[in-house]
DNA sequence: GGACTGTACTGAAGCGCTTCAGTAGAGTCC
DNA sequence: GGACTCTACTGAAGCGCTTCAGTACAGTCC
């Protein structure tokens, strides 16, 4: 008897309480105007009474296929939607946007793989899942795709008809390098985000150089190489040092190496502001000062960037217009549109103390 | 016939197709002991072929009323989990401790009310909720309650069975007031955060002071009076203004209207980083310099206080420590475990150069 | 060689909801 | 007053999975 006390009430508690059949009682929740107003009321207030919260999610979307949630693929763990600004002021946008919908938001942590794993996202409930700079071999986009859920994918190549929001990155690396390379800097040394998926932290051979899966790692290298080699270095003796993860310590330690180098850089180009930032750090260590001994310039221009002392030579993109952005096109997918042509954004070189010419 | 290739493929499907039962196919994925290892790997290798994920997530949660997701309930729009410095921070931390455990984190966002509304918490698909400095009147609590659903407490009381971890904010911004009472100041102007879930912003009426619902506002604004009435101060004499929400225009605006009372505010004291940080602004902005013509002092310690010019006195509080501790015992109650007795966290003054004795 | 024990697998009953095709009955129309 | 249209509601078939109580059968034991 008292069974009935401590289970939890559902639709049919409420419809045998009230003597209508379940698709009434379902029908007050969903579509109001198929039941009398009245009877309306009186099923709401017994459900009510009974503390019924409503139809169940979990099985409303089962019955449904339709879960009212935004999966948001990371590259690596969850913690780095919270600690990397260029990441943060993007998620930002994206949940401005998406706010207000009456989805949440899921965060799909990945692991040194390059995404979360297939089957977490296999397991995922949402609608729609955008993809952050994830390899393009990740296998959580094949997971997506398997499960033919809508995807938006940012900074990395769309695939199989995934709406794209990408940037212009091999631009933006090419208009710092030229700025150097013009002011006379001739000796380089690269801090580069991750080229390939297995973690690795520490000076990178040219083999590795070469093919990363990564679009914006290789669209960014591939910009600093070119300013470099129009004016006749030689891509092979640049050194580069390859980062795990966007943050300062990394480049900070990064920066300490490559100053150690023969002949010793002039100027860093950096793939982020916070190596950036963390390569001003490493400098300082190794008693040198920017930008007298040494120039440094970063890429996103995140707020650190402009208050950093000095402030930041870097390639500002739109961060929250990339947020924006894709957070509209998750809201298309949403409704059933097709993925438009891919978006591109612009770059700009935004010049501030943390560069000067050398020093002949 | 077509139709069998293009829906999508459930364990019925492969069950059909091996030649087993569903319950077996269902073992070879949950159970793998239950099954020989050959059929296991025929199993799989069926499901493979016929583009099969696993078990589908909705579905399963159906079946087995778990869903591998937490959910943390915002105040506010998703938006500020990641553009507010102490909630990201804590986040961070959180994120940190619950990764690695399959479970994905969910955001709820919240509205003008303070926190989700409590459709949204009832529609959630989550095992465990995390609450972070909702009004003790929120909807959501009692929705997450009603839903029976275990909760972790952060910054506000806890109800019913929750577990909970808080902070000494009393204490906190009593030693602050103190300090600068012992500085010789006596004209005070305080900038709150939100005292009533109304979302109003500008000048606080004593009414409106007492019996905030917002556990961390009621309990940060007794410290700062505690240490002003010790020292013969009126509290009712003393100029607030609540902020909205906690950012820096806020607080710039603040700042501006309390400076401008008579008699003029010798030190400002905030309810947070953002706010201070906007409030030395506000204070650059009618020509006053910090910490000669007033002392700001604020409360978190995030990162940028330590670098605001001039860098800004503040309650340091362990937001580190908060999300990990919030997260480990979120996992306790995953696995079922009771909540403990609520986690009370110290804080700490910082001293910098926002604060000075007044001049005479 | 009969009683017992595992192991490997199955059938069927849910999990809580949505939705579609109806049906009953009241109202409208000419 | 018969044909038609609405409105308000119901019955039942799923949605795709887990799980529990079996069953069948091979192996072990004395």
């Amino acid at each position: 008897m008292d069974t009935e006390q401590t289970r939890r009430p559902t639709l049919d508690t409420v419809a045998r309480a009230v003597g209508v059949s379940r698709a009434t009682v379902s029908n007050a929740y969903n579509r109001p105007n198929q039941l009398s107003a009245g009877l309306r009321t009186r099923i709401l207030e017994v459900a009510d009474r009974l503390g019924y919260l409503g139809p169940d999610p979990v099985a409303r979307s089962l019955a449904t296929r339709k879960s009212a949630a935004v999966a948001f693929m990371l590259r690596s763990g969850l913690s780095s939607a919270f600690s990397d600004p260029a990441l943060t002021i993007m998620l930002d946008a994206l949940a401005a946007t998406v706010d207000g919908r009456d989805h949440a938001l899921v965060l799909l942590a990945g692991n040194e793989s390059g995404g979360p794993r297939p089957d977490s996202v296999a397991r995922a409930q949402a609608d729609v899942v955008v993809a952050y700079s994830l390899p393009d071999t990740a296998p959580a986009l094949t997971a997506v795709r398997q499960r033919r859920l809508p995807m938006v994918v940012v900074d990395q190549p769309a695939t199989g008809g995934a709406a794209r929001v990408e940037l212009d990155d091999f631009g933006g690396t090419q208009a710092a390098g030229r700025y150097l390379t013009e002011l006379g800097h001739r000796d380089f040394g690269v801090i580069s985000l991750t080229l390939q998926p297995d973690g690795r932290n520490g000076p990178a051979a040219p083999e590795r150089r070469t093919g990363s899966p990564f679009r914006v790692t290789r669209e960014r290298l591939s910009g600093y190489i070119d300013a470099l080699t129009a004016v006749g270095i030689a891509p092979e003796g640049v050194p580069v040092w390859e980062a795990a993860t966007s943050d300062r310590e990394h480049g900070r330690t990064a920066a300490r190496w490559l100053l150690q180098q023969n002949p010793r850089p002039t100027a860093l180009l950096c793939m982020s502001d916070e190596l950036a930032l963390g390569a001003l750090q490493g400098a300082r260590d190794v008693g040198l000062s920017v930008p007298q001994d040494v120039s440094v310039v970063g890429f996103d221009d995140t707020p650190p960037a402009g208050v950093a002392d000095p402030p930041l030579t870097t390639v500002r993109q739109p961060l929250v217009e990339k947020g924006r952005l894709a957070g509209e096109l998750a809201l298309t997918l949403l409704d059933g549109g097709r993925p438009s042509r891919p978006v591109r954004l612009d770059v700009e070189l935004v010049v501030r103390a943390s560069s000067a010419a050398p020093i002949r």
